[in-house]
DNA sequence: CTCTAAGATGAAATCGGTTTCACAAATCAA
DNA sequence: TTGATTTGTGAAACCGATTTCATCTTAGAG
């Protein structure tokens, strides 16, 4: 209904006074790291419980030097697989005591390096960073560095590798990932094989690239720039890459996505020029959503263990705002999941 | 890279020493509410700039008595319905220079509680519940009663209705939506209605529910509570519910979905059904989010004007923090889509 | 050339906790 | 019974900002 006369806070000093001790004392109540009389502990719990107290969280913050609060940053939380990161983050982080604050990037360097600063400002015991330009390797000098400066005051946790950079890295083997979609489709005799989506100048893209690239030559397989499209990591970038493949003369018997969003815009060009998947073209992609669950046909994709992704996310960043020493770098392995949307390359 | 020794934190008091100032006199320049002589300001400035120094939000939280700082609490992120009504408000709350914190209830009371009391503690100037059981009419007693604590420390925006609770509402018309796709249906000759998935104990569902009844009636179509088959807000609900349809005699010619995310389980079963969606059976669903575009067929559904749906609940949220009056209660409209999912109903 | 209002600035109080320090009281060992 | 611990407690300092208050300049009006 609206406005309401808000309840004036009240304090430890309220507390104290009504319960006949000093401040001092019900402040040891509260923390637990001292001994209090029982009879004046039971007394001032009494009246913690009656008035519904909850102490300031900015001023126990500023006392002590931790605020219990890890700073996200993420590109784009609708995109499925950062919403689930964050979310197995955050439940994490929740389990151990901490809260986070959220902050969309939308990918722009400019909101990363603001947001950066506010995280720092509020104290945040650490900072995440999921995806985005994190992990950029042409603009890895401009971008780095900002974030090399954070690092000083803030222990920062990303999903990607930055060089030269004191942070933590928790992320997944995406060589690994790319190595089980290829094998799969070469196991199903596939050998002119497209690769949609992504820029290449994130890390993540970088090494599925290379290792694409790599296990074609190593099979003897001529590699056709033609079958590479680049681009975003959504419906859209999918659907315009393989629209581009269309226009080419002879199309592939199958297409890696950059992950199951772009596959679903793949699905759609596929649908939309008459031909099935996957009897005329197969399609594999990364992330194992629930994208991949609900399209049609489901999708072939590499799944990770996203409450351990999250948990180390979380763990690390927290274990380094509290002076533990974590691992610098953990890698998350990557299972094949064999759905609907891959099968035998057909004859041509 | 790992464990860095991270700076001492620099202070007003560093600030203020170095330029032969009083920390007074930095926090003047700081927050620019008083005159500064030109000399003395430049070199504070100056200062500020070299050491790359920011004022702890703690202190000045504590200080003031505003955190900047909204405290969101969702049931699920990674629902995309959620996911594009945070992003909205983040992005909003962001240009009005707050923060926001972001907590995944799962739907579960108790979570949702206890991070109230977390929001109350960081005193964070406004707390934002995102659907959840928030508008449940049935545990009103239980839960509502605990958010009118809170309203009494802390304004409260919900997106469902609370009744007989002090806290801004800002909310679809349900029923409007409804009458929209309704109104589509019976225009192409659909009289064999079903709706598929939600919990009647939550507002927004709630009032589907009724809506879609009395339009019904007011058509002189016999209801059918074969029909009806209530559930969740995710694919799997919309998948089971959709074979529960089936299980029956006689199939309805449409179905309207809660939301399009269990819409894309609903295609599922039908498409493994052996039958085409919408030549056989039209699909309609709520919330247009991008499932709706990237699902084969793609889904008619109600749109929202998610930038000003966002807007609005930051915009009041702060409003209410600041003291402003904001209005109480705030609907946003809803538009139909049509898309493919949805054409004449088939002559049986 | 006064007189007054505005500008400039530091000292100190405040926000709401935690923690050190000092001292008193209770417990224990010898 | 006495000295050595351990327990219990309040006063006061501290965390890092903002802001009031008082004082002192300086500028502008008449």
């Amino acid at each position: 209904m609206g406005e309401a006369s808000r309840d004036r806070t009240i304090t430890i000093y309220d507390i104290a006074e009504e319960a006949g001790v000093s401040p001092a004392t019900v402040s040891r109540v509260l923390t637990g790291n001292a001994h209090v009389r029982r009879e004046k502990r039971e007394r001032v719990q009494e009246l913690i419980a009656r008035y519904h107290f909850v102490p300031n969280a900015l001023a126990k913050g500023l006392s002590e030097t931790s605020t219990k609060t890890l700073g996200v940053i993420a590109a784009d939380v609708r995109n499925p697989f950062y919403a689930s990161v964050f979310m197995a983050c955050e439940q994490a982080a929740e389990r151990l005591g901490y809260t986070v604050g959220l902050f969309n990037s939308l990918g722009k360097i400019e909101n990363e390096e603001e947001q950066l600063e506010r995280f720092r400002r509020q104290k945040a015991d650490a900072i995440i960073l999921l995806g985005g330009r994190v992990d950029d390797l042409v603009t890895n000098t401009v971008f780095a560095g900002h974030v090399r400066k954070i690092c000083r005051s803030t222990p920062v946790v990303v999903t990607g590798k930055l060089d030269r950079t004191p942070c933590y890295s928790v992320r997944i083997d995406a060589s690994a990932a790319m190595r089980q979609l290829m094998d799969h489709l070469f196991l199903h005799g596939h050998e002119r094989i497209a690769l949609v989506g992504g820029r290449l100048d994130v890390t993540s893209t970088y090494e599925k690239y290379q290792t694409y690239s790599s296990m074609l030559n190593a099979r003897g397989i001529r590699e056709s720039g033609d079958l590479v499209v680049s681009g975003g990591y959504d419906y859209q970038s999918g659907y315009e890459g393989m629209n581009r493949l269309f226009e080419q003369p002879v199309r592939p018997t199958a297409v890696v996505a950059i992950n199951d969003f772009a596959a679903t815009g793949i699905l759609r060009s596929i649908f939309e020029h008459g031909l099935s998947v996957p009897a005329d073209i197969s399609v594999v992609s990364f992330d194992n959503t629930f994208l991949s669950e609900l399209s049609i046909p489901k999708l072939t994709t590499t799944d990770y263990d996203y409450d351990y992704f999250g948990r180390m996310i979380a763990e690390t960043a927290i274990a380094a705002a509290e002076g533990r020493n974590p691992a610098p770098e953990t890698r998350i392995e990557t299972t094949l999941i064999v759905r609907e949307s891959s099968g035998s390359a057909p004859v041509l």
